[in-house]
DNA sequence: CTTAATGGTCTCAAAAAGAGACCAGCACTA
DNA sequence: TAGTGCTGGTCTCTTTTTGAGACCATTAAG
């Protein structure tokens, strides 16, 4: 056995947070992280921690989101436990979508990645654009 | 008004990066996002930041990656510039793969999602199980 | 000469995402 | 009273992404 593969048992053992002899694949850790990993999840997690949106003004607020990626990701958002979705019994029923504790908490784990990319989208794109052109 | 909110609404601006006026589809932040929304984008960035690793190495770390997802993921981080990729001239060429100062400054930002996942994936969990039952 | 390990690529099937039609309920309006 | 629009969705179809697995060239060991 490689001894580098031994050593492996630092940041990714915390990573894994392996049930005992477990293997990588049930880890409850990439479970989390998958259930952001969606297209739309930052984006909708981002604008529900300005404030609560309604079902349409979402849309409105993200043009380029098909109704159908709306409703699935803030079903699944819910299901998660970072979304409250409540109905008003108003002439047309609305709906208010607003993060739960849990949601504020995870924001701001979430906030650091996108303060992050605030600051460094430039040098990503320069990153790509020059890995682009030398492949080229 | 909670004052994190009043904060978190200005960040929904700056995440839009709108130019002036512009739409939220073109917000480099989101770019930046989407290539960290991988399946296995996390994961490997996770395994890269405890130390350089081999291909054949990665993918026995991750039993559950097939060959081509591995390369190809390793190839976008390369691209956006996480990832340092190295060939050997051994006997059979080898490949390590390694974070870059950029790779290990976004993973400062993604190691704290990754800690909250850690703590908070039980009450995760929970909200899940619930939100399954109430829908049976 | 066969087997194994290196790091890939190629093809094809399955899963996920996107576009857009459709729906029920109610209010306003002509 | 028949249209029109707004509410928040669902249903179907097409395109994109992902996954499983076969294949490849090189080299070394048995």
């Amino acid at each position: 056995m490689d001894s580098r593969i031994v050593n492996l048992r630092s940041k990714l053992d915390v990573y894994k947070a392996m049930t005992g002899g477990g293997n990588l694949a049930d880890c409850p850790v990439r479970e989390v992280i998958q259930g952001l990993n969606g297209k739309w999840s930052s984006l909708l997690m981002a604008a529900l921690a300005e404030q609560p949106y309604r079902f349409g003004e979402l849309r409105r607020l993200v043009p380029d989101i098909s109704q159908r990626m709306l409703t699935q990701t803030l079903h699944d958002l819910q299901r998660d436990g970072y979304v409250h979705r409540e109905v008003f019994p108003t002439k047309p029923p609305s709906v208010e979508y607003s993060l739960t504790d849990l949601g504020r908490s995870m924001f701001g784990a979430l906030h650091h990645l996108i303060q992050w990319a605030e600051l460094n989208h430039d040098a990503v794109r320069e990153a790509r654009a020059g890995f682009d052109a030398a492949q080229a």
